[in-house]
DNA sequence: CGATGACTTGACTGCTGTCAACGTGCGTGG
DNA sequence: CCACGCACGTTGACAGCAGTCAAGTCATCG
């Protein structure tokens, strides 16, 4: 019936949003890009089916065409080193891009895996960055976005470098807080889609580490964890934790890699 | 004199050395673009008197204009945080860039300090944007640079995250081996422009540990030491120790911050 | 030649990793 | 709908790597 072939249209067009009806328009690729403009950007892109749990967006050593952008869900960075150990080198959500790390070299220096459904734009390279020439606001937007992405391992090399355990995951919690607030979505009560083995190797944590963190840091009234599902009760004394000066939005907005 | 004057013009040029009479363009931004077009890049970049050793070349927070390329001799960068802790986030070399990690927010994220009697280029952003726009071959070695630093972070969190000490030291000899070696320098022999203390930092070791390895390392015939002189005996071995694949030239060419 | 800073070496401590056992929730299949 | 299995997570005991503190050595520079 005419309703349910209305239903499958609409859902259809969703799949198919074009970035000036995203409602991640203001963090993504498109910032600062004029908006007749934005439609010669949009005619490159690629919306793909959503990937399920598990699945791969690129692994390492795949040749690079595209770079990425997480446009629903959540996916993570990892390589594996030669002795098999796998290091988790970021986590993306919505509005963040990824393989911005395989152009040098033209090919994918690390796997992307999806951690929960998860919806995914495709922008070819060379013709982004033939584009990028023409419109000027794009090329800007896109040394932004890689100069930011710099910013934010240079702070990881920080956390990893010089926190302790603790400091390292109030560090983590507030970052994500941070960058799901600047979504639109709660800051004080998020799922967190990565398992806690893949926060402890991103942390350089023993995942027992984080686990009895996580315990601690209820036990002291920071928060309450009930498995993914976390929900900070003192932001303030998180922050203290974290050893940083996170006075509202200090925080990296995107504490994570490609 | 005419010899004199000569000489003194020679010099001169010396400093005033164009892109494409410099013996670092291979490695260095003008890698991939065409020869007419060095010289329009060559017209925006500005040649300083060169910084002595301690002299920063721009602070935390410093607005930011342009990138850096280092001439000759070496710069660390870092940051300080809030509780007056120094963090270094990686030295730089002949031929590699400084400063792009700022582009994002128009200040420099870190300071950069001289090691030694440094030379330095510097390239005015706003300009290199505009041109960037016009050579396509600039563009696109501006995107691969900034994606070769991004690479060369995580290669860093990789190090961090879960490397040993004696891993952690490894790995950076290498690297720094590999990176002199690719500048035409001795890759088996080398000084170290920046003190234990700075290298412990980077590496998130304590000074005293660096120290101790140096000294285990040519108790077991890996180099030999004298104070900043470094001679690598058996590169095979420190490889291995590094934990990571480095047949040849497998290292990262760069493997610091900016 | 003395002072200062860089480096080395030693002794001790503690954080965090490792190993191991146990608990919990979810999905699959009967 | 329930039982089972498996992956994920928690908790405990123990140990070791590397940090800290401290003393001493060495090189460089004024």
């Amino acid at each position: 019936m005419p309703t349910r072939k209305l239903e499958s249209v609409v859902s259809l067009k969703d799949i198919r949003v074009a970035c000036k009806a995203c409602s991640l328009k203001e963090i993504c690729l498109p910032v600062g890009i004029d908006k007749n403009d934005l439609e010669s950007l949009d005619a490159i892109i690629d919306r793909k089916r959503p990937l399920t749990r598990g699945e791969h967006l690129f692994r390492v050593g795949d040749s690079f065409q595209s770079i990425y952008a997480v446009r629903s869900g959540s996916l993570k960075t990892y390589t594996t080193s030669e002795s098999g150990q796998e290091q988790v080198m970021g986590f993306q959500l919505p509005g963040e891009l990824v393989g911005l790390d395989a152009i040098a070299e033209n090919h994918h220096p690390l796997a992307a895996k999806a951690l929960e459904t998860t919806s995914i734009c495709e922008i070819p390279f060379t013709e982004l960055e033939s584009l990028s020439t023409k419109l000027d606001g794009l090329q800007h937007q896109l040394l932004r976005v890689m100069s930011q992405e710099i910013r934010d391992d240079e702070q990881n090399m920080v956390i990893l470098g010089q926190k302790s355990a603790e400091q390292r995951l109030a560090a983590f919690l507030i970052s994500i807080s941070n960058r799901f607030r600047r979504r639109g979505f709660s800051a004080t009560q998020f799922n967190l889609s990565m398992s806690r083995s893949d926060i402890g190797n991103y942390l350089g944590l023993a995942l027992e580490t984080v686990s009895r963190l996580f315990t601690r840091f209820q036990n002291e009234g920071l928060l309450h964890v009930d498995r993914k599902h976390i929900e900070l009760l003192d932001r303030e004394k998180l922050c203290a934790y974290s050893g940083a000066h996170c006075s509202q939005q200090q925080q990296p907005q995107k504490s994570s890699g490609r």
